[in-house]
DNA sequence: TCAGTTGTTTATAT
DNA sequence: AATATAAACAACTG
């Protein structure tokens, strides 16, 4: 499920148990969540460094160390994780790394994505590079620059990780629901007004995700309503309507008109 | 058996 | 050139 506020979830954990701690060994459980290395390249360049204080931009997760960086991309089901060493192992629990004290595991159900080695800061930009600025610090004149001189859609421009990095399906319907514009509108059409509001609302909404390590199903939410078997929009009641095309979209046709 | 899933990249079409 | 769409990645659920 990770984006911004559960990446951020993932960061704030390790931050109160991984500075610090030295690799000790690697155990590779599954390779396949590494994405740019072998296991044995991993194991060299990791073993005996120490870690320090874990950062996000966007999605990414960032380990570095005194000597290479871990980047770490959960695509839709990955969690990188501290525990003790005699925490029992789930069947995906893809990676291992035996600290001096505890462990730093990664689980991926999907492996969508995985990890990367980075072996100097120029490495880390390479691999993480085309990402637009964070969307937790993002300022609004920023924002305004980003969205304006574009044709595109709405969504699949706040969607788009080079333009604004962090914000994935569930949040950007969330964020347009309850600032109330239509996720199809075309960015040509929209008003400073309608700017400003989804500005003043990705705020908002970004503040509440990342205090509960997720986007939260709250009662007044989009995000508790489009998991019901008949979705309504809690604002108004109207039968929200869901689009698939590409991800699933729900929006309420009564609150978001199309134009 | 088949459709669906909160991310990203790539290829193809308009 | 800019934008839109679909498929692919992998694995599991209902």
């Amino acid at each position: 499920m990770p984006e911004l506020p559960d990446v951020e979830g993932f960061r704030r954990e390790l931050a109160r148990r991984l500075p610090g701690k030295r690799a000790h060994g690697v155990d590779i459980r599954d390779a396949g969540v590494l994405r740019n290395c072998s296991a044995r390249q991993l194991e060299r360049a990791v073993r005996g460094h120490r870690f320090s204080t874990p950062q996000r931009h966007g999605k990414w997760l960032l380990l570095p160390t005194d000597g290479p960086t871990l980047l770490v991309h959960s695509g839709m089901t990955g969690r990188p994780y501290y525990t003790r060493v005699d925490a029992a192992t789930a069947r995906d629990d893809r990676l291992i790394i035996r600290l001096d004290r505890g462990e730093l595991r990664y689980a991926d159900q999907r492996k969508l994505r995985g990890i990367w080695l980075a072996r100097d800061a120029a490495a880390v930009k390479q691999t993480i590079c085309p990402l637009g600025p964070d969307a937790l610090t993002l300022d609004r004149d920023t924002f305004f620059e980003l969205l304006r001189d574009t044709r595109r859609r709405l969504k699949p421009t706040l969607l788009d990780q080079r333009v604004i990095a962090g914000l994935g399906n569930l949040l950007i319907d969330e964020i347009c629901w309850q600032a109330r514009v239509n996720p199809h509108r075309s960015l040509t059409d929209l008003e400073g007004g309608e700017l400003r509001r989804l500005y003043t609302t990705m705020r908002r909404v970004l503040r509440t995700s990342v205090r509960h390590g997720r986007v939260p199903a709250l009662r007044n939410w989009l995000t508790r309503a489009r998991d019901q078997p008949q979705p309504c929009c809690p604002r108004c009641g109207t039968r929200l309507r869901r689009v698939t095309a590409g991800r699933t979209t729900f929006y309420c046709p009564r609150c978001q008109p199309a134009r």
